[in-house]
DNA sequence: TAATGAAACGTTATAATGTAACATTCTCTT
DNA sequence: AAGAGAATGTTACATTATAACGTTTCATTA
């Protein structure tokens, strides 16, 4: 049946190397001010200054590294305040971490909580994003028979993406 | 058919919590010893010390947890001696990172080099590790559908035991 | 509108994780 | 026994992350 509404799960698409990038930032800054303001997280400067280095570009981004570009605003900032900030935008569901590489992304569909799988080119560090219920389920059931109770994944496939593989 | 042969994936179950780990160390280290003379690698007194340190319990272990254990034998340890000797057990294919908890684990089946997908209990860390293809092959044809070509999947899945279930 | 309590932020110090670089020793082959 | 390559020792440092406590800001209500 045509009207079947089959569940879109590509949350993050690997982008073209030659896009708009301060469109996606710009969205980025809407997605989180609209999802705050709905979830009644407070999305504060420092948060929303955060938030656009994470988005600098579709890699992930070191906790140093928007150190040190906040350090370009005010050399006296502290980690803590990355970390917190850092924190924070993962509790909103607006970054995630890459355990893998120690760094965050930009969440690519922070409209509502969910779960993620990462595609990660080890070439030039752009990340896709999607949300695959089948892999989820897998593992559920491979957790099931094993007596487990799976409750978070973390999926990280590395790899080269469409502009870097041969 | 009885006589197909159905590959066994599961590497490493949930272990019962009174089982006899002399066993299972006694076990592993064995199996180190054959992969490595198969494989040409050396298993030095600094790497089977490393491993048996790996191996004290089935939950993974840090570095710096088997650099202060070291340390009871010599006291002049440093971490390159740690951290060298565990890059080679993972060349090698007899432990794991997990990268979502900076801690290595023994691997459960050496006896050649596989993908893994790993199940932790955050209550007491025990980790079980499976080779279940479906997954992989799930993975690579939502890398196929993006473009991407996979090459490394780092699978975590945080939950609780059999034994820590409520 | 002033009090106030919670959230956010500042600041200092330090913990935890990991590596670079170079010297020395060991092991295996010849 | 010599030489080459692997393994280890040693020092120093880089990177990633958090504890602890003080101060400021903000929203609410008394």
């Amino acid at each position: 049946m045509k009207g079947l509404i089959v569940q879109k799960h590509i949350l993050h698409p690997f982008k073209h190397r030659k896009h708009d990038h301060s469109r996606c930032i710009k969205n980025a800054l809407q997605d989180a001010e609209a999802a705050c303001s709905n979830g009644g997280f407070r999305l504060t400067d420092q948060r929303r200054r955060v938030l656009t280095l994470v988005w600098s570009n579709h890699a992930p981004v070191k906790a140093y590294d928007i150190l040190e570009k906040m350090h370009e605003d005010n050399p006296k900032t502290a980690p803590p305040t990355v970390y917190r900030a850092l924190e924070f935008l993962m509790e909103a569901g607006l970054v995630h971490k890459i355990e893998s590489l120690n760094a965050y992304v930009g969440c690519g569909d922070p409209s509502q909580p969910h779960i993620a799988q990462f595609f990660i080119c080890e070439k030039c560090g752009a990340v896709a994003e999607i949300n695959e219920p089948k892999i989820t389920q897998l593992i559920n059931k491979e957790a099931r028979q094993l007596g487990f109770q799976a409750q978070q994944q973390v999926i990280e496939i590395k790899g080269h993406c469409p502009e870097c593989r041969v």
